[in-house]
DNA sequence: GTCCTTGCAAAACGTTTGCAGTTCA
DNA sequence: TGAACTGCAAACGTTTTGCAAGGAC
Protein backbone atom coordinates (compact mmCIF):
# COMPACT_ATOMS: atom_id res chain seq x y z
CA UNK A 1 0.00 0.00 0.00
CA UNK A 2 1.47 3.39 -1.01
CA UNK A 3 1.01 7.00 0.47
CA UNK A 4 -1.51 8.01 -1.57
CA UNK A 5 -3.48 5.00 -0.88
CA UNK A 6 -3.23 5.32 2.40
CA UNK A 7 -4.14 9.07 2.78
CA UNK A 8 -7.35 8.32 0.39
CA UNK A 9 -8.38 5.79 3.10
CA UNK A 10 -7.64 8.31 6.01
CA UNK A 11 -10.03 10.71 4.38
CA UNK A 12 -13.06 9.01 4.99
CA UNK A 13 -11.65 9.58 8.80
CA UNK A 14 -11.67 13.37 7.95
CA UNK A 15 -8.17 14.01 7.84
CA UNK A 16 -6.80 16.03 5.41
CA UNK A 17 -4.64 15.14 2.17
CA UNK A 18 -2.01 17.37 2.18
CA UNK A 19 0.97 17.40 -0.33
CA UNK A 20 3.58 17.27 3.57
CA UNK A 21 1.77 14.45 4.45
CA UNK A 22 1.96 12.74 1.59
CA UNK A 23 5.74 14.10 1.35
CA UNK A 24 6.30 12.71 4.75
CA UNK A 25 4.57 9.26 4.39
CA UNK A 26 6.49 8.47 1.10
CA UNK A 27 10.13 9.11 3.08
CA UNK A 28 9.07 6.47 5.84
CA UNK A 29 7.29 3.63 3.55
CA UNK A 30 10.52 3.77 1.66
CA UNK A 31 12.88 3.49 4.08
CA UNK A 32 13.93 1.05 6.25
CA UNK A 33 16.85 3.25 8.52
CA UNK A 34 14.05 3.75 11.65
CA UNK A 35 14.53 7.78 11.07
CA UNK A 36 13.85 10.03 13.98
CA UNK A 37 11.67 12.88 13.58
CA UNK A 38 14.24 15.36 12.97
CA UNK A 39 15.83 12.97 10.11
CA UNK A 40 12.39 13.11 8.35
CA UNK A 41 11.92 16.62 8.83
CA UNK A 42 15.40 17.57 7.39
CA UNK A 43 14.46 15.01 4.61
CA UNK A 44 11.02 16.96 3.94
CA UNK A 45 12.41 20.15 3.88
CA UNK A 46 14.41 19.09 0.81
CA UNK A 47 11.05 19.22 -1.34
CA UNK A 48 8.97 21.93 1.11
CA UNK A 49 11.75 23.85 2.63
CA UNK A 50 8.85 26.05 4.60
CA UNK A 51 7.86 22.76 6.63
CA UNK A 52 8.30 22.96 10.22
CA UNK A 53 8.92 20.08 12.82
CA UNK A 54 5.33 20.85 13.98
CA UNK A 55 4.16 19.82 11.18
CA UNK A 56 6.50 16.41 11.18
CA UNK A 57 4.94 15.71 14.51
CA UNK A 58 1.72 16.07 13.96
CA UNK A 59 1.30 13.70 10.96
CA UNK A 60 4.05 11.17 13.03
CA UNK A 61 1.31 11.53 15.72
CA UNK A 62 -1.93 11.10 13.31
CA UNK A 63 -0.33 8.29 11.58
CA UNK A 64 0.59 6.29 14.72
CA UNK A 65 -3.36 6.90 16.50
CA UNK A 66 -4.22 4.96 12.89
CA UNK A 67 -1.83 2.09 12.79
CA UNK A 68 0.09 3.22 10.09
CA UNK A 69 3.61 3.82 12.11
CA UNK A 70 5.56 2.12 14.89
CA UNK A 71 7.50 4.25 17.15
CA UNK A 72 10.59 3.09 18.84
CA UNK A 73 11.52 4.61 21.79
CA UNK A 74 14.57 4.00 23.84
CA UNK A 75 15.44 6.35 27.09
CA UNK A 76 18.95 7.62 25.61
CA UNK A 77 17.63 9.36 22.61
CA UNK A 78 14.91 10.53 20.48
CA UNK A 79 12.29 8.03 19.18
CA UNK A 80 12.48 6.48 15.94
CA UNK A 81 9.63 5.58 13.29
CA UNK A 82 8.91 2.59 11.49
CA UNK A 83 6.52 2.94 8.78
CA UNK A 84 5.85 -0.55 7.90
CA UNK A 85 4.18 -1.99 11.27
CA UNK A 86 3.01 -5.02 10.42
CA UNK A 87 4.74 -7.95 13.10
CA UNK A 88 8.27 -8.30 12.30
CA UNK A 89 11.26 -7.67 14.83
CA UNK A 90 14.32 -5.30 15.59
CA UNK A 91 17.71 -5.77 16.53
CA UNK A 92 19.24 -2.61 18.32
CA UNK A 93 22.57 -1.88 18.31
CA UNK A 94 23.70 -0.82 22.12
CA UNK A 95 26.49 1.34 20.76
CA UNK A 96 25.52 3.70 17.01
CA UNK A 97 21.75 3.05 18.29
CA UNK A 98 21.39 1.59 14.56
CA UNK A 99 17.56 -0.43 14.16
CA UNK A 100 17.93 -3.45 12.19
CA UNK A 101 15.01 -5.54 10.81
CA UNK A 102 14.80 -9.55 11.45
CA UNK A 103 12.51 -11.09 9.79
CA UNK A 104 11.32 -14.29 10.95
CA UNK A 105 7.80 -15.52 11.20
CA UNK A 106 7.70 -16.39 15.08
CA UNK A 107 5.18 -18.12 16.71
CA UNK A 108 1.71 -16.48 16.93
CA UNK A 109 1.85 -16.04 20.73
CA UNK A 110 -0.86 -13.12 20.88
CA UNK A 111 -3.59 -15.31 21.46
CA UNK A 112 -1.75 -17.38 24.55
CA UNK A 113 -1.16 -14.23 26.13
CA UNK A 114 -4.91 -12.94 25.77
CA UNK A 115 -5.95 -15.95 27.11
CA UNK A 116 -3.48 -16.08 29.98
CA UNK A 117 -3.56 -12.21 30.72
CA UNK A 118 -7.11 -11.06 30.71
CA UNK A 119 -5.87 -8.06 28.16
CA UNK A 120 -7.11 -7.88 24.87
CA UNK A 121 -3.92 -8.15 22.88
CA UNK A 122 -3.81 -5.50 20.20
CA UNK A 123 0.04 -6.33 18.94
CA UNK A 124 3.39 -6.77 19.88
CA UNK A 125 7.02 -5.39 19.75
CA UNK A 126 9.87 -7.69 19.80
CA UNK A 127 13.70 -6.75 20.24
CA UNK A 128 17.08 -7.98 20.47
CA UNK A 129 19.80 -5.80 22.31
CA UNK A 130 23.43 -6.08 21.18
CA UNK A 131 26.77 -4.85 19.31
CA UNK A 132 26.06 -4.40 15.28
CA UNK A 133 29.11 -6.43 12.94
CA UNK A 134 30.60 -2.77 12.23
CA UNK A 135 30.59 -1.46 15.50
CA UNK A 136 32.11 -5.21 16.68
CA UNK A 137 34.66 -4.50 13.92
CA UNK A 138 35.68 -1.56 15.36
CA UNK A 139 36.30 -2.58 18.69
CA UNK A 140 39.06 -5.07 17.58
CA UNK A 141 40.64 -2.81 15.57
CA UNK A 142 41.14 -0.35 18.95
CA UNK B 1 20.44 -11.17 44.63
CA UNK B 2 19.43 -7.95 46.86
CA UNK B 3 21.15 -4.49 47.05
CA UNK B 4 23.57 -4.76 49.43
CA UNK B 5 25.09 -7.37 47.88
CA UNK B 6 24.44 -5.61 44.15
CA UNK B 7 26.36 -2.78 45.43
CA UNK B 8 29.20 -4.67 47.44
CA UNK B 9 30.17 -6.19 43.58
CA UNK B 10 30.67 -2.44 41.95
CA UNK B 11 32.49 -1.68 44.43
CA UNK B 12 35.14 -3.66 42.75
CA UNK B 13 34.61 -1.85 39.61
CA UNK B 14 35.08 2.04 41.29
CA UNK B 15 31.44 2.57 42.22
CA UNK B 16 30.45 3.91 45.90
CA UNK B 17 28.38 2.38 47.89
CA UNK B 18 25.76 4.96 49.73
CA UNK B 19 22.81 4.91 51.65
CA UNK B 20 21.09 6.93 48.95
CA UNK B 21 22.14 4.33 46.00
CA UNK B 22 20.84 1.87 49.11
CA UNK B 23 17.67 2.98 49.07
CA UNK B 24 16.77 3.01 45.25
CA UNK B 25 18.07 -0.27 44.64
CA UNK B 26 16.25 -1.85 47.43
CA UNK B 27 13.15 0.19 46.36
CA UNK B 28 13.59 -1.23 42.42
CA UNK B 29 13.99 -4.44 43.93
CA UNK B 30 11.13 -5.03 46.25
CA UNK B 31 8.86 -3.21 43.71
CA UNK B 32 7.00 -5.18 40.66
CA UNK B 33 5.32 -2.07 39.49
CA UNK B 34 8.05 -0.45 36.68
CA UNK B 35 8.02 3.17 38.53
CA UNK B 36 9.11 5.92 36.81
CA UNK B 37 12.72 8.24 38.11
CA UNK B 38 9.78 10.82 39.39
CA UNK B 39 7.88 7.76 41.46
CA UNK B 40 11.42 6.53 42.44
CA UNK B 41 12.27 9.63 43.43
CA UNK B 42 9.28 10.42 45.54
CA UNK B 43 9.46 6.63 47.31
CA UNK B 44 13.24 7.32 48.73
CA UNK B 45 12.55 11.06 49.41
CA UNK B 46 10.16 9.23 51.97
CA UNK B 47 13.79 7.94 53.54
CA UNK B 48 16.60 10.88 52.68
CA UNK B 49 13.76 14.39 52.30
CA UNK B 50 17.81 15.90 51.14
CA UNK B 51 17.72 13.48 47.62
CA UNK B 52 17.47 15.03 44.64
CA UNK B 53 16.11 13.96 41.29
CA UNK B 54 19.74 14.05 39.57
CA UNK B 55 20.88 11.58 42.00
CA UNK B 56 17.95 9.04 41.50
CA UNK B 57 19.22 9.49 37.35
CA UNK B 58 22.73 9.28 38.33
CA UNK B 59 22.10 6.14 40.23
CA UNK B 60 19.67 4.58 37.08
CA UNK B 61 22.01 5.05 34.88
CA UNK B 62 24.74 3.55 36.65
CA UNK B 63 22.67 1.08 37.41
CA UNK B 64 21.87 0.29 33.41
CA UNK B 65 24.91 0.58 32.30
CA UNK B 66 26.25 -2.19 34.74
CA UNK B 67 23.46 -4.74 33.26
CA UNK B 68 21.29 -4.40 36.57
CA UNK B 69 18.46 -2.46 35.32
CA UNK B 70 16.27 -2.01 32.09
CA UNK B 71 14.91 0.69 30.89
CA UNK B 72 11.18 1.06 29.40
CA UNK B 73 10.85 3.70 27.30
CA UNK B 74 7.40 5.10 25.52
CA UNK B 75 7.75 7.74 23.25
CA UNK B 76 4.32 9.67 24.73
CA UNK B 77 5.17 9.01 28.74
CA UNK B 78 8.59 9.37 30.67
CA UNK B 79 10.98 6.18 30.69
CA UNK B 80 9.77 3.63 33.48
CA UNK B 81 12.60 0.94 35.52
CA UNK B 82 12.18 -2.48 35.73
CA UNK B 83 14.88 -3.96 38.46
CA UNK B 84 14.18 -7.85 37.50
CA UNK B 85 16.05 -7.24 33.72
CA UNK B 86 16.28 -11.41 33.52
CA UNK B 87 14.74 -12.01 30.37
CA UNK B 88 10.26 -12.03 30.73
CA UNK B 89 8.01 -10.02 29.09
CA UNK B 90 5.76 -7.28 29.66
CA UNK B 91 2.21 -6.50 28.85
CA UNK B 92 1.53 -2.80 28.42
CA UNK B 93 -1.64 -1.29 28.94
CA UNK B 94 -2.31 1.32 25.78
CA UNK B 95 -4.90 3.14 27.65
CA UNK B 96 -4.08 3.37 31.20
CA UNK B 97 -0.06 2.67 30.57
CA UNK B 98 0.23 0.33 33.27
CA UNK B 99 3.36 -2.47 32.50
CA UNK B 100 2.14 -6.24 33.78
CA UNK B 101 5.45 -8.91 33.30
CA UNK B 102 4.32 -12.18 31.59
CA UNK B 103 6.48 -14.82 32.78
CA UNK B 104 6.71 -17.79 30.64
CA UNK B 105 9.84 -19.28 29.11
CA UNK B 106 9.99 -18.81 25.68
CA UNK B 107 12.30 -20.42 23.00
CA UNK B 108 15.89 -19.43 23.14
CA UNK B 109 16.22 -16.86 20.09
CA UNK B 110 19.24 -15.19 20.69
CA UNK B 111 21.60 -17.55 19.69
CA UNK B 112 19.72 -18.27 16.44
CA UNK B 113 19.75 -14.54 15.76
CA UNK B 114 23.10 -14.18 16.70
CA UNK B 115 24.15 -16.47 13.95
CA UNK B 116 21.93 -14.92 11.50
CA UNK B 117 22.75 -11.64 12.28
CA UNK B 118 25.98 -11.26 12.90
CA UNK B 119 25.50 -8.76 15.89
CA UNK B 120 26.73 -9.91 19.13
CA UNK B 121 23.09 -10.24 21.14
CA UNK B 122 22.88 -9.40 24.65
CA UNK B 123 19.63 -9.79 25.30
CA UNK B 124 15.85 -9.01 24.50
CA UNK B 125 12.51 -7.19 25.14
CA UNK B 126 9.23 -8.55 24.37
CA UNK B 127 6.30 -5.98 24.81
CA UNK B 128 2.62 -6.80 24.17
CA UNK B 129 0.27 -3.93 23.73
CA UNK B 130 -3.24 -4.08 24.53
CA UNK B 131 -6.36 -2.92 27.22
CA UNK B 132 -5.76 -4.51 30.58
CA UNK B 133 -8.68 -5.72 32.30
CA UNK B 134 -9.49 -2.72 34.32
CA UNK B 135 -9.69 -0.58 31.77
CA UNK B 136 -11.85 -3.39 29.27
CA UNK B 137 -14.32 -2.79 32.61
CA UNK B 138 -14.17 1.12 32.86
CA UNK B 139 -15.00 0.73 29.06
CA UNK B 140 -17.74 -1.54 29.25
CA UNK B 141 -19.73 0.43 32.19
CA UNK B 142 -19.31 3.95 30.13
C1' DG C 1 43.83 12.94 51.13
C1' DT C 2 41.80 11.65 47.03
C1' DC C 3 38.32 11.13 44.06
C1' DC C 4 33.57 9.91 43.66
C1' DT C 5 29.04 11.39 44.84
C1' DT C 6 25.61 14.57 46.43
C1' DG C 7 22.33 18.43 46.10
C1' DC C 8 21.12 22.28 43.81
C1' DA C 9 20.18 25.10 39.92
C1' DA C 10 20.46 25.94 35.29
C1' DA C 11 20.55 24.12 30.77
C1' DA C 12 19.45 21.01 27.14
C1' DC C 13 16.66 18.19 24.66
C1' DG C 14 12.64 16.21 22.30
C1' DT C 15 7.98 17.01 21.93
C1' DT C 16 3.54 19.54 22.45
C1' DT C 17 0.64 23.51 22.39
C1' DG C 18 -1.48 28.06 21.01
C1' DC C 19 -2.44 31.00 17.55
C1' DA C 20 -3.04 33.63 13.24
C1' DG C 21 -3.08 32.73 8.59
C1' DT C 22 -3.87 29.31 4.84
C1' DT C 23 -5.65 25.35 2.39
C1' DC C 24 -8.48 21.50 1.44
C1' DA C 25 -13.14 19.65 0.61
C1' DT D 1 -17.78 28.49 3.81
C1' DG D 2 -15.92 26.00 7.49
C1' DA D 3 -13.15 22.80 9.58
C1' DA D 4 -8.59 21.00 9.39
C1' DC D 5 -3.94 22.02 8.67
C1' DT D 6 0.35 24.80 8.40
C1' DG D 7 4.35 27.42 10.19
C1' DC D 8 6.07 29.74 13.82
C1' DA D 9 7.27 30.52 18.49
C1' DA D 10 6.68 29.78 23.10
C1' DA D 11 5.88 26.32 26.61
C1' DC D 12 6.34 21.90 28.64
C1' DG D 13 8.24 17.83 31.10
C1' DT D 14 12.03 14.74 31.34
C1' DT D 15 16.73 14.15 31.65
C1' DT D 16 21.53 15.93 31.78
C1' DT D 17 25.17 19.00 33.13
C1' DG D 18 28.24 22.11 36.04
C1' DC D 19 29.86 23.13 40.26
C1' DA D 20 30.83 23.70 45.16
C1' DA D 21 30.32 21.05 49.33
C1' DG D 22 30.32 16.57 51.46
C1' DG D 23 31.39 11.64 52.17
C1' DA D 24 33.47 6.95 51.10
C1' DC D 25 37.53 4.44 51.23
Amino acid sequence: MDAIEILRQLKDKGVRFTPQRQAILEFLLETASHPTADEIYHHVKAKFPGVSLGTIYNTLNMLKEHGHLLELSYGDMSSRFDGNPENHYHIVCSKCGRVSDYHRTLIDLDQEVMEQSGFLIMGHRMEFYGICPKCREDEQLN
